[in-house]
DNA sequence: TCTATAATAATAGTATTACTATCATAAAAT
DNA sequence: ATTTTATGATAGTAATACTATTATTATAGA
């Protein structure tokens, strides 16, 4: 059985859908390959027009900075991630399961989806991991914050903090701990990988030793 | 009784010691309220220049760029974090109280200082929690980080850390505890403030909820 | 099939950013 | 008194972050 899943991302990121177009597409994944390969810094919209092979007039179309490619992009990570969440706590009824589940997909590779857009998933976690918090440490956070840009974050983290509240329903920062859950998971890999000293990794499986970290945290603060 | 505390910043952060002079003072005091007026991003050497009454030139003198500028401004941070660490735990014997303190101060603004420095506290404040994730998610990260620029933060991460060993022998996490304690501090109070649904804060009061939550999970994990 | 309508390519242009270079002058050190 | 050093003034360049115009192509509807 082949299947697909899409999710519609909040209008207002984009000017023109990049999914309704060829091109569109196009951008976005060279935007993956790109933003990757340069760091968000050094990536700008001349370099992806050439990537592309079309130009910066045509990519403007689709997104008003680079800024909103960002968000577009995590904003499918965020959707994405969130249904994979639900679409592995499926018919899981024991909720240290649950959390566990939900802690190996925070630290592991988006798994390869069989669908029309083939984002290197690779490329993406990294993107996650080094760049996210770029789309809210803004001057402008507020402004952007009304177009409910941030909404698949939210509920991403509403959907884990709730799994938390039925471990345990006594615990009083459910949201909190599943934020810090969700950036732990990302800044924990970074310094294992670039500034091990600010962690207490000994092998080189980054990915696992986070895991291993937020498990025993998790299980520890709700007891 | 007078007395100044300065910290001697890695040489290589800066092409001229901004402390050796008048101009030099006045560039890191107005980058502070500049970075803090306009974001990182919007914050320009030319910009730093006109506020200062000189000329860009004169800014490039002191530092490569704007990143190196910010490191600067980090380092210091951090190193004054460490001395107000040690400072604020001399004489304490207490390991429940010497972690109460750190969590105190990692998550309130820097007191006012006495000395020649007087770098806007609470300005500062606000550019670690929003701005310093920006010095180490650079793709360059791997080639600053040889410079040791970022010594002082995992000095401070390993001094917290030994509180953290010395309160409970048996934690395996120590260091990856106290970068997320750090880490935490800074996101926390953002998200409490701009993206509060990410958080479970009811009052307006940040800091406070911030220290709550990070005592509330310390002490949990750390049993 | 013709025609209206998008979307794109090609091209140009602007203001700002992120620098580098030169040279004269003022201040400090020897 | 003279050398060194820092600064100011000025200029200039390549890249970035856009906006605008027009010709061309693809598509969708009549």
């Amino acid at each position: 059985m082949e299947f697909q899943v899409t999710f519609q991302v909040n209008q207002k990121i984009f000017l023109r859908n990049p999914e309704s177009s060829e091109v569109g597409r196009h951008i976005v994944k060279s935007a993956i390959d790109l933003i990757f390969e340069l760091g968000f810094e050094h990536f700008t919209f001349k370099k992806l027009a050439v990537e592309v092979g079309t130009t910066e007039a045509t990519v403007y179309r689709y997104f008003e900075n680079k800024h909103r490619l960002l968000l577009y992009i995590l904003n499918w990570y965020w959707s994405y991630m969130e249904f994979l969440v639900m679409f592995r706590l499926q018919n899981v009824t024991d909720n240290h399961v649950k959390l566990k589940t939900i802690i190996e997909l925070l630290t592991h590779d988006l798994p390869e989806s069989a669908g029309r857009l083939d984002y290197n998933k690779k490329y993406l976690n990294q993107i996650v991991i080094s760049e996210s918090s770029k789309v809210y440490f803004v001057k402008e956070v507020k402004e952007i914050n009304k177009d409910e840009v941030f909404k698949p974050y939210k509920d991403l983290c509403s959907k884990i903090a709730g799994v938390i509240s039925a471990y345990n329903p006594d615990y009083s920062y459910p949201r909190s701990l599943s934020s810090t859950l969700i950036e732990t998971a990302h800044y924990q890999q970074f310094f294992s990988s670039y500034l091990p000293k600010l962690t207490d990794i000994t092998s080189e499986n980054h990915k696992e030793f986070t895991a291993v970290f937020l498990e025993n945290l998790l299980f520890r603060v709700l007891g």
